[in-house]
DNA sequence: GCACAATGTGAATACTTCTTCATGTTTGGA
DNA sequence: TCCAAACATGAAGAAGTATTCACATTGTGC
């Protein structure tokens, strides 16, 4: 079982909706260790008991916020690509539009991350479910004829690993990179070092 | 303050290194927050009233391990790229020893990822000490003319991102990639693709 | 080997949090 | 309108944890 009790009316589901928003925003300032039952409540108005009306317990709940934040993000970033007409142009898309996300909803990424604290087998679950769609793109990317032969596996943590830092980057660890211009360029450059070639004398 | 007292014989530094060896297993294994005062007191073979002698409180002893492990897993890297001629081959080592070391001591990895559950400042101070660090290295890449003119800063934490999804693809994402062979294999395909140039067509 | 500082003990206290449940209120369909 | 199901309450009991402290032992310099 899933240890969730959908609610069957839109009151119950207004209620339902207010604790796992409240959630979202408490795993993201707080952290989930911290994050009380009843804080949790209380910040969604409503009483304890409540709480486990929907809820078998907390770490119900976060598994359910994990796993809606993830198909947030991914469908985000699908659309995002879909106008691309190359590989090359879907990467810079899929990783601007990926940073500006969590520059506008860090919790998506503060609270995915704290899997790893939570249940490692989430954590796992996530990101191998993620880059093998990453794979699948790059995949077809190579039947096209547009990157080269390589071990796609790989390649799909290393372009996530950049995205994750460089979001990172602009989130969290470096003030005043959060322009949409600043990110936008930001990417470009570094992709234009990348498809230049790393480490290439020449040129 | 650190919070921290230090011993002042023989016997005290046995006690405290033991109790900081049993703090970094169980924050691997259980979590910071899971782990209890008892548990680090217990692991360590001592009762709970020694802990206070040393640490004012679990998060004391959490810093305290945080920049030691830092401090390890940096004085490896630049162990590991002290050989190398270019900056193409110091590239290539550090991930290599990065990704090796990880798979040997996987808390080295686990305990720093939880900063970011634990203080956010620990986790900021840690990733742009590491960044900055990393960006010397490359500005005297380029002083001798070894890669081309970008933002350094971005190039440093889209390469610490390689390192650390790549590293998460062989500790813990990914069985059966855990050989030193195969780990130089997945790296040098890797870096041969960054370096041939991602997304050029021609060859 | 003496004296004093350093180290070590663990029961007791104070505090926090989870979870239940008897009771009350609201909702939606017949 | 009415009623059964859904929803909501929050005090109370259970469980767990941090921290203290009076007392015991060990280490070191003289």
């Amino acid at each position: 079982m899933t240890g969730i009790n959908k609610p069957l009316t839109k009151r119950g589901q207004k209620t339902f909706d207010a604790l796992v928003n409240s959630a979202i925003s408490l795993f993201h300032t707080r952290g989930y260790h911290q994050t009380t039952i009843a804080d949790i409540a209380g910040e969604a108005g409503v009483s304890v008991g409540t709480f486990y009306i929907y809820f078998t317990d907390k770490y119900c709940l976060y598994r359910h916020v994990l796993l809606e934040l993830g198909q947030i993000i991914r469908s985000h970033t699908t659309k995002a690509i879909q106008a691309a007409k190359t590989r090359r142009e879907a990467e810079r898309a899929g990783i601007k539009a990926f940073i500006k996300y969590i520059r506008d909803y860090p919790h998506i990424y503060t609270v995915i991350w704290q899997a790893l604290q939570v249940d490692k087998t989430l954590f796992v679950n996530y990101y191998t479910d993620f880059a093998a769609r990453y794979q699948r793109g790059l995949n077809e990317a190579f039947k096209k004829g547009e990157i080269p032969e390589t071990n796609f596996q790989t390649l799909s943590y290393a372009l996530m690993g950049i995205s994750n830092f460089v979001g990172l980057q602009v989130t969290m660890l470096e003030p005043n990179l959060k322009s949409d211009e600043t990110i936008d360029n930001l990417v470009d450059d570094l992709f234009d070092t990348l498809e230049q070639g790393l480490f290439r004398k020449e040129s």
